[in-house]
DNA sequence: ATATGCTATGTAAGCGCTTACATCAGATAA
DNA sequence: TTATCTGATGTAAGCGCTTACATAGCATAT
């Protein structure tokens, strides 16, 4: 910094001021051992008086304490983020905590050094795979603070993590598409390979058919990618290649919103012809012509109880391995439900 | 921090590991002063033997720098928030900066101590009113470096800002709404008091209708806030008071979408009874029903030039004072032009 | 040969805090 | 009364770096 040096005031000046030693000073501050009560009136007058402010560098280097907590996410897009972002900020400000936030930029095989780790942070909240399972295994084995969200973690390792009930939320869509529509030929937007939440919507696809006899059909599963544009590509290729489908479940609201605009391009009505469904309930899936069916997961929730987690973790307390939060299922007309 | 004492590795490790001094190993790390490429390789191989990371509060504290950039925002929230996010956050990256993100809860009056400033970051990007006035001339006056985004500097004080050409953007489309489109009634739906953009967009409004020989009318005037459910209210208002409009020009996206649904909910129709346009150009604008003609402004390019600016500021280099960026007048079927 | 200037490296003094330990009243126990 | 404890405070040793300054070797100028 290029601040002038003399009105740099430190813990000494405000020792100096109320007459009493920088060790005294420190501990009214951080309310660590006994002060008299007339002795951190002094202080605080001297700290109101100065403007004083503690050095976080200093504060971190002696304590061991960064009292920061890093947010590591693969990419700060989709509509997906926001809520999340509010969750976590919120939450960490009430419990008296920094955040610093690094996008690995969608790279989970990205190389050291990591930006966020054990030097500038007291915890991480790791995000999806947006840390790659190597560098997650070290600071675990270092006893480094963790909580994962919307992932799980890598077995032998026991990291807490929190995320939502994707299996359940996609096999229960499946189950109405199946029972209260009476489609059979259900087609599959797929997510990401490495993003867990994928992997688990299309386990819950896959048990909702097995449970109704339907067999699996991989001629009705494509790549969604989470990905408005490549959702409309692979949806695209299907009618070109003739699909022949009485619905599609996308992944995600993003990919659902791509397969809706690759089926009006070709003509075909939603939901008359054919019926479109997604997950995650964003903002836009009310506002789709027709609104889009999906199912509601409660990201600014997790992201809120993670946070919660990681204070916890990082004060030494014990919490839950795994917390699973409820999604809902959300009907609006592009089911063809009205 | 809970970390296992034997697992932490210092500068002072590497420079025996090395056989040099930890001088040494600072000059090669930072690449400061002149160092034998043969040395050099010697405390490469040493860091990347013992996986040396240098601990970032320590250098802080040496160095008086903390390669972090701060983001002061008022609140998390709307789409507005996303596109600059992405852009603060892939710059400062670039940059090789941190980010330490604080959302200051909407009130701009809160209290001290603010959780960023001199002594956690290097600069400060600070959004529209998300700090107080008075620590802005305070954090000015000590010369800390400072970049404001969607607001412009107080007068006497001379802080860089970047913004975007609100009131022009405002002006363009009163000029179509009247020239183009021939309506004269144009109902405006006013942002919040303390907010920048909202001043000028209704700055924008005026002035265009002072242009076109149209009187100011304040019954056609009222708060949008900058929120679909504040908007929706007013408009419901206005449409019980029997509102004499042609158009409604909402001040931003959010609140267009409120009056789109009161308007709809009164049975009225859009554009054929009423048009509706909006300001910014959130993803949702294109999907409303009917797609809402609007601004679009280069959030994403605001905040990237930003934080440009605020390193170069960290730098000592010289910025400019102002960088206004221009918007763009995005025509859809809301206000009637097809 | 001596002076001079580089370049490459080491030495050590902080940066502004926290905290173990020392100190010193005054209260309590014996 | 003296030993013991407890509460309030001071002293000072780091925390892990950066960086001014010192040093030493060697090439070049004188």
């Amino acid at each position: 910094m290029l601040l002038d040096d003399s009105s740099r005031i430190t813990i000494v000046e405000v020792a100096q001021y109320a007459g009493v030693s920088t060790a005294t000073v420190s501990r009214v501050i951080n309310k660590t051992g006994p002060v008299l009560p007339e002795t951190a009136a002094k202080v605080y007058a001297a700290i109101e008086a100065l403007n004083y402010k503690p050095n976080a560098a200093a504060r971190g280097l002696a304590s061991r304490r960064t009292n920061t907590i890093g947010l590591l996410v693969d990419e700060i897009s989709g509509e997906f983020f926001q809520p999340m972002l509010r969750g976590i900020e919120v939450t960490a400000r009430a419990s008296g905590m920094d955040l610093l936030i690094s996008s690995t930029g969608g790279m989970s095989q990205s190389s050291p050094p990591y930006p966020l780790g054990e030097n500038n942070t007291d915890g991480l909240i790791v995000f999806a795979d947006s840390l790659p399972q190597e560098e997650l295994v070290r600071l675990h084995k270092i006893g480094f603070p963790l909580v994962l969200l919307h992932r799980s973690s890598p077995s032998g390792l026991n990291i807490p993590c929190v995320t939502v009930e994707n299996k359940e939320g996609a096999r229960r869509m499946v189950d109405y598409l199946v029972e209260e529509r009476g489609y059979r030929k259900i087609a599959f937007l797929e997510g990401p390979d490495s993003h867990e939440d994928a992997y688990w919507r299309k386990l819950g696809y896959e048990e909702s058919l097995a449970v109704h006899d339907i067999p699996f059909n991989p001629k009705l599963v494509s790549l969604g990618e989470f990905d408005e544009t490549q959702a409309r590509v692979s949806v695209s290729q299907w009618i070109k290649n003739g699909l022949n489908a009485e619905a599609i479940f996308a992944a995600d609201d993003d990919s659902a919103i791509g397969a809706m605009a690759a089926l009006k391009e070709s003509g075909l009505r939603i939901p008359e012809d054919i019926a479109v469904v997604g997950f995650d309930d964003i903002r836009l899936a009310a506002y789709l012509d027709p609104p889009l069916t999906t199912v509601r997961a409660p990201i600014e929730q997790a992201a809120r109880i993670a946070v919660e987690q990681l204070v916890k973790v990082i004060r030494g307390e014990e919490v839950e391995a795994m917390t699973l939060l409820p999604t809902e299922l959300v009907i609006r007309r592009s089911c063809g439900c009205c």
